[in-house]
RNA sequence: GCACGCGUGGUGAAGGGGUUAUCAUAGGAGCCUUCCAAGCUCUUGUCCCGGGUUCGAGUCCCGGCGCGUGCACCA
């Protein structure tokens, strides 16, 4: 199982340095270990990674309002969300009241004469058990030292007087910002703020290619919602009988597997906290299976209450399976009034909401966070594909693939080169994403793009100069057809839509024998039968009409 | 952060004190080719960084950086 990880997580690395996806960062000066940086191809699928996204969550919704905030913060931002006490020193806590405290003060009573700055977090620990320290507050046992280190800080301005912090999570700039967006988008409860956007951690030991970085993007959502009204999401019946994944608690601690339930049930059981709680991870489901991860391979998390926050009233972790083991990529959080009752005493401002009936009140938070890089090693791992051709290959949903389609002449001679070229430019022309390439031979330009994903590869050949046609070969099943130039960039955007599919392209068009002409003996076996998963998952592109969930959007008013 | 292993063209590998570092693949130019990494010619490009030992270091030693694995930590 773990050698075949390495090798998957090899092969995927292998292909994003030689492919321009992902590189590691300041790699000529011996690379920093925790940054990588998006290639040219890599960045074209991460912007459509963050567009579907935006699709799902922001676009098909009416209250959700994107910003995009300063990634330096001052630091009486993280006084108040807490950051800069938990997140900073060798901290202890009390396992009986709950009480942080810091270590190195705690035992500096003890013996000053050492210097437990140098220490290492088992050492702390060793010290505290040896110093036989109770809790100061309620004399309880304290627990194992734990560092929060994790804040990258800086200095803000010439003379350096104030000091700044990169933030470790985007969703600070919501919650300081939430008069201001309020006030000018004429919020009423409930309604949401979302940010895409880097943010920080100094983690002491980055692994695994991109799951635990040291700067990474998050999306992000903060919904305020009337506390009084957590149950009374307008949409909810678009979503209440979809089922969804859990791994309860139970499941957890008896070595469960995760259940299928429906929203609707895992809130009547008490699973969930509320429907604005379900409603989200609802969304998050159907959004995990757009980018092909197949639905046996995912669950909802509901974290230990170890694992939760004392003012988090409910938190479930997004977990995919792979061979070599789990990702978190998605998070879930019912943040309560916590941080705007943090920042609202800090900053002596009121962050509230009137609402329709007078009152006033600090809106609950749900929070789901997403992970731009982890959501997109889970889309190269989910849609590798080897072993069926002489290349590998990914079987990217079309919405995220880096070009629609690319266009090839089958030969540079007898212009067609030139036929190709003019063909490529009237399709850029139209707002097709087409890439040109003429270099090799026409079988090494389909490998080059099934290797980075692009769907669809249109051939000019000799019978494009005399038609006017060309042909088109579908990545997932090597298959073409021939169509007419004039309807190539209606075909190609029905195609990627999912207005059409290929094999649908059968009934108008005709087909063309393909097959290897040069040297072996072995055959390419192309894949029969099996529509690739993008295809049931159309959204998220350029003027794509929205799906619905269920039932109508339209039945919200 | 600790321990172990590893670091050679873009990618994958060989070379483990001694001429000008080898091979495959890839990239570029061209020939050939009427559809799935064929072939031919030319060409581009490599010893992670810094010290040390040595007449001589890709090779040995020390340190750093990076990667992997385990532990610890963590979104």
């Amino acid at each position: 199982m773990a050698k075949d990880y390495k090798n998957l997580q090899e092969e995927i690395i292998d292909v994003c340095l030689r492919r321009g996806i992902i590189f590691p960062t300041a790699e000529i000066y011996g690379g920093a270990s925790g940054f990588y940086e998006f290639g040219p191809i890599g960045e074209l699928i991460r912007q459509n990674l963050i567009s579907l996204w935006r699709y799902h969550f922001i676009k098909s919704e009416e209250n959700i309002h994107e910003i995009s905030g300063s990634t330096i913060l001052p630091e009486k931002v993280f006084e108040a969300s807490g950051h800069l006490e938990t997140f900073n020193d060798p901290l202890t806590q009390c396992m009986k009241c709950k009480s942080m405290f810091r270590v190195d003060h705690l035992l500096e009573n003890v013996d000053p004469s050492k210097n437990y700055d140098a220490m290492s977090l088992d050492e702390l620990s060793e010290e505290l058990k040896k110093s036989g320290l109770v809790c100061p507050k309620c004399k309880g046992e304290l627990g194992d030292v734990r560092s929060f280190n994790l804040m990258f800080e800086t200095k803000i301005g010439p003379s350096g007087g104030i000091r700044g912090f990169l933030r470790p999570e985007t969703a600070q700039n919501i919650f300081i910002n939430f008069r201001r967006i309020s006030h000018s988008m004429r919020s009423k409860l409930p309604f949401g703020i979302a940010q895409v956007g880097k943010a920080y951690r100094n983690e002491i030991s980055p692994r695994n290619f991109l799951i635990r970085l040291r700067e990474f993007e998050q999306m992000e959502i903060e919904m305020f919602v009337d506390p009084e009204h957590m149950n009374s999401h307008p949409r909810w019946d678009e979503v209440s009988t979809m089922e969804i994944p859990i791994l309860t608690r139970d499941a957890q601690k008896n070595g469960g597997k995760a259940i299928m339930i429906s929203v609707e049930d895992a809130l009547k059981q008490g699973l969930i906290p509320n429907q604005f709680f379900g409603y989200f991870m609802a969304l998050e489901s159907e959004f995990v299976k757009s980018l092909g991860v197949s639905e046996d391979k995912f669950w909802f998390r509901h974290l230990l209450e170890s694992e939760t926050a004392h003012y988090s009233k409910a938190n479930y972790d997004l977990e995919i399976e792979f061979p070599f083991g789990i990702v978190e990529c998605i998070g879930n959080a019912y943040r309560t009034d916590y941080d705007l009752k943090k920042h609202a005493e800090k900053s002596k401002t009121k962050l509230q909401i009137v609402t329709d009936d007078g009152r006033k009140v600090v809106p609950h938070v749900i929070e789901p966070s997403f992970g731009v890089q982890r959501l997109f090693y889970i889309l190269l791992l989910s849609s590798y594909r080897k072993g069926d051709r002489e290349w590998t290959w990914f079987q990217f949903p079309y919405s995220v693939a880096p070009y629609e389609v690319v266009v090839a002449p089958l030969m540079k001679k007898d212009g067609l080169k030139e036929a190709a070229y003019d063909f490529f430019w009237d399709l850029k022309d139209e707002g097709i994403d087409a890439i040109y390439d003429e270099s090799g031979q026409i079988g090494k330009r389909y490998a080059r793009a099934d290797e980075i994903g692009v769907p669809f590869v249109f051939t000019v050949d000799y019978q494009s100069l005399d038609d006017e046609t060309v042909t088109i070969r579908d990545r997932d099943t090597t298959k073409q057809y021939r169509i007419p130039m004039s309807e190539a960039s209606d075909v190609i955007r029905e195609l990627i839509f999912n207005v059409l599919t290929f094999e649908d392209l059968k009934n108008e068009f005709k087909e063309i024998n393909s097959g290897k002409k040069h040297g072996s003996d072995k055959e390419p076996s192309p894949k029969n039968g099996k529509k690739t998963e993008a295809k049931k998952n159309p959204e998220g592109k350029k003027g794509k009409k929205g799906k619905k969930k269920g039932q109508s959007k339209k039945s919200k008013k």
